[in-house]
DNA sequence: ACGTTCATGTTAACAGCATAAACATTTGGA
DNA sequence: TCCAAATGTTTATGCTGTTAACATGAACGT
C-alpha cells in the first residue's frame, strides 16, 4: 500500500483547504496555491516562498505542487503575473477617476506608491519576475502586455497635444519617479507619508500644460 | 589525526589566497572573503553568494567563514557596505566636477545611473542589506552615514537660496528618480541609453533656479 | 625556552531546500 | 467496462546555511 494508515487525514486535509470547483478529482490545486501564495506575499515586505512550506499549509505533499508547475519560477511567475494585474486594475481605475495634467499625475503617483506600500513583497516578486522571464526567453508574455497597460496609465495623464517623442521621454520620467519613491520607501530609507509623496510627485514639471 | 594527508595542499592554496597582512597564522581571510565576494558580485545583475562556492573559491574549508562572520548576512552586510563606499566615492567625484542647477543635477544622476548599469548586484545588495539592517536594529551604522554622504552630494547640485523644506522635497525627488530609472533597467524595463538618461534627467526642474 | 591560551581552520553532522524518478490512485472518455 | 491520462505520494539526490567538536599554529607570560 502507497498510503499509509493516516491517509484519510491528509485526504481530509486537502478537501478543506479548497473544495469549490471540484472538476478533478482532490481540489483545484493549482488554484489554490495560488491564491495561498498571494495571501503569503500579501502582508510581507521581502518576498519568500517555500514549496514545501506551501504545500504543507495547502495540506498537500511536498511534491504535488510539480504536477501544476513545472518548477519554483513558474509558480512565481504566475503569482507575478497575478500581482500585475492587480496593479494594472488598480492603476486604471485611478486614471479614469482623475483629470490629466499636473495634479492628475500627482493622484496617480500617489496611487501607485500606496499600492506598493500596501503589497512591498508582490512589487519586488513583479519586477524581479519580469527582469527574467523577459530576458530570457523574448515571448510576448502577457506581462509585457500588462506593463504595457500600466505605462499607458501613466501616460493617460498627459495632455495630448506633445511631441510623441517628448511624451516618451515624459512618461519614463513619471514611472521612474514614483517606481523609484516606492522602492525607496520600501527599503526603508524613506518613511511613507502621503502628503510627502503628493508633494514630491507633483514637483515634476513635464513641460506638459 | 584530523587533518588528512592532503593537509599540506590545503595549506598551500591558502597561502596562495592572499599573503599580505599576514598578522595571524594561515592568511587575511576576512578581507580576502570580501575581496572575493566583490569582485564575484562586480559582473552579475542579482545577488547570490553560496558561502560553499566562496569558501572553495578561497582554497578554504566550507565553515572557515564562520570564524570571521556570524553568519550569512554579516558577510553580506559587509560587501553592501563596501559596496555603498564606492558608489559614495564615485559620486562625490562626479559632484565635485560639476556645477549646480539642472546641468549639474544632470550629470549627477547620469553618473549614479552609469555605476548601477556597471553593478547591478552591488546597487540590489546595498538596498537589500540596508533595508533590513537599519530598520531590524536602530543602530546608527556606517551605512547610515554613507547614505547621508549620498543625499548631500544629490543635494549639492541645488543652489542654495531655497528653503530647506523645498530643499528637502527636492532631494528626495531626485533621488526618487535616479533611483527608479536605474531599476527599471536593471530589472530590463528600459534598456541603458545615456543620451536618453540625461534627456529624462534633465527633465527634472525642482523650482531650485 | 617552555607551556598555556586564544584565534583560526577542519571535519562531521543536521535540517531544510528544490527537484527528479518511480509508484499509486482517481477521473473521464472510448 | 476498461484503459489512459491527470493528479498525488513516496523516496532519493545533491544542494544550502549552520552548529558542535576537534585540531593547529601563533602569541604571550613566566
Amino acid at each position: 500500500m502507497n498510503v499509509k494508515d493516516n491517509s484519510v487525514n491528509i485526504k481530509e486535509s486537502s478537501r478543506d483547504a479548497s473544495k469549490e470547483s471540484g472538476t478533478y478529482h482532490h481540489g483545484d490545486l493549482r488554484a489554490a496555491a495560488i491564491a495561498a501564495g498571494m495571501e503569503k506575499f500579501g502582508g510581507q515586505n521581502h518576498p519568500d516562498l517555500g514549496l514545501r512550506a506551501l504545500a504543507r499549509e495547502l495540506g498537500v505533499s511536498a511534491t504535488a505542487l510539480y504536477r501544476h508547475f513545472p518548477n519554483k519560477d513558474a509558480l512565481l511567475d504566475a503569482l507575478a503575473l497575478e500581482a500585475l494585474n492587480q496593479l494594472g486594475a488598480h492603476q486604471a481605475q485611478a486614471a479614469q477617476s482623475v483629470g490629466g495634467g499636473r495634479e492628475g499625475f500627482g493622484e496617480m503617483g500617489v496611487t501607485y506608491v500606496r499600492w506598493a506600500v500596501e503589497h512591498p513583497a508582490l512589487v519586488r516578486l513583479i519586477y524581479d519576475r519580469v527582469g527574467k522571464v523577459d530576458l530570457a526567453a523574448g515571448n510576448p508574455t502577457k506581462m509585457g502586455e500588462a506593463f504595457y497597460q500600466l505605462r499607458a496609465g501613466i501616460a493617460a495623464t498627459m495632455s495630448e497635444d506633445i511631441s510623441p517623442e517628448h511624451r516618451a521621454t515624459a512618461t519614463l520620467h513619471a514611472w521612474s519617479l514614483v517606481h523609484g519613491l516606492a522602492m525607496l520607501i520600501l527599503d526603508g530609507q524613506v518613511e511613507y507619508d502621503p502628503d510627502m509623496i503628493r508633494k514630491v510627485v507633483t514637483l515634476a514639471d513635464f513641460g506638459l500644460e
